[in-house]
DNA sequence: ATACTTAGTATTAAACAAAAACTAAGTCTG
DNA sequence: CAGACTTAGTTTTTGTTTAATACTAAGTAT
């Protein structure tokens, strides 16, 4: 409990969303030195007036321009020789949304949307233990989605249950039963009473997420 | 992602045991301001050449003499006034045992045992913001031990499956079905051979955690 | 010997999940 | 415009898990 010097504290955050049936998170190019021209999360070093939190989501906005959406801590990182520079402890954070929300352009150039599989598999180099970091969301998701309500975060406020579905599909890997994925989401979900048209076959009904009380949340 | 001074970070440890019919946890009476007098969990500062969970062991022996116990990350938390002398994040961890290898007379002095009930309810003046790391830890045991083999590690290696399920009601907070519990419990044990004797009435079966295929672990 | 206590098993009923088959409602093609 | 095609949505059947209760077993205490 003594103080101590020398050590940083970074705040990272891996943002996901669901785009042409894969997960995908946010990433930017960097340029410079340590990994230059590799791919990062976008982080930001945390200040002394503000918690993790408030960090993770000031490194959201400033970096993609998006505020207010869903936002927890995921791990914190802290390998001796995780960042050349100096030491360095970060704390990871994960956000979802859906891809609607994501406005690419706002994103200065050489920032973007990659497939999680394509991150996992070696083929975009990663600066720091990033790596490390999306595979830990990656199965932190996978753990979360069939006892909580993530799942939503990755579909517009009015969606279908053909989507939702397939989001589950994707961050689970597996195909799901139909009837038994209805079963499973009915009460969580309401009509809206509109269909979605347009599509060149049957429409599907549009529902909305039923509000419900809230559980136990933590702050930093 | 820029260099920065003036945070600290600590580790603390949240070391739970079951004890008489309820979980408890290691805390020490501070002897120094802030909080002087106050319980804190036993927690240390981070070394510029150690990782977190490095300085959480450290912290776990340098205190109670334990090591080689079940620890994982909890949570960091970092309220911008959690430590009134200098901004400080604290990543929390979370150590289990069973109580024979805690060894009382070697923490020296002033720090002991308390059951988390008594500890949450407010009866146990807490030092910075350790009560609230202790709700966030219990709770974690709670929704871990169900989709974990966390139970075995507060019972010894041998053990009667009448002990394990109280294990479960303690962690859980509710009573189980006797037949049901060993239906869940059957596949991860397997008999000793041995009985244990001793008690006033039938003698109960000693069972050992059956050895399997490890799971993905997160280092830091 | 009998009551008492805790260990352990068997049985039943209800809820839930897996899987397949079926019906419904639109567009696309000839 | 009929029928094929595609996706949406429902029904039904079956099997597995969980909830709950009732029972048997094996020791000590009186």
């Amino acid at each position: 409990m003594d103080i101590h010097r020398k050590i940083s504290v970074a705040v990272d955050v891996l943002l996901f969303t669901v785009e042409n049936d894969s997960l995908c998170i946010v990433l930017a190019k960097r340029d410079k030195e340590p990994f230059d021209g590799m791919f990062a999360l976008p982080g930001v070093a945390l200040r002394e007036d503000e918690t993790p939190g408030q960090a993770a989501e000031r490194s959201l906005t400033e970096r993609t321009g998006l505020s207010g959406i869903f936002l927890e801590q995921l791990y914190t990182f802290g390998s001796v020789d995780r960042d050349p520079r100096s030491r360095t402890v970060s704390i990871a954070y994960y956000a979802l949304t859906n891809k609607e929300r994501i406005i690419l352009p706002e994103m200065n150039g050489s920032a973007g949307l990659f497939p999680v599989s394509d991150v996992l598999s070696g083929n975009i180099p990663l600066a720091f233990d990033h790596g490390e970091m999306i595979r830990c969301g990656a199965e932190r998701l996978k753990g979360k989605v069939n006892y909580s309500d993530i799942a939503f975060e990755f579909v517009p406020a009015e969606f279908t249950l053909p989507q939702l579905q397939r989001v589950y599909e994707i961050i689970l890997g597996e195909k799901l039963y139909k009837a038994n994925f209805r079963k499973m989401i009915a009460p969580k979900v309401e009509e809206t009473g509109s269909m979605l048209t347009g599509a060149a076959h049957r429409p599907s009904r549009l529902y909305r997420k039923k509000q419900e009380k809230g559980g136990a949340a933590w702050k930093d």
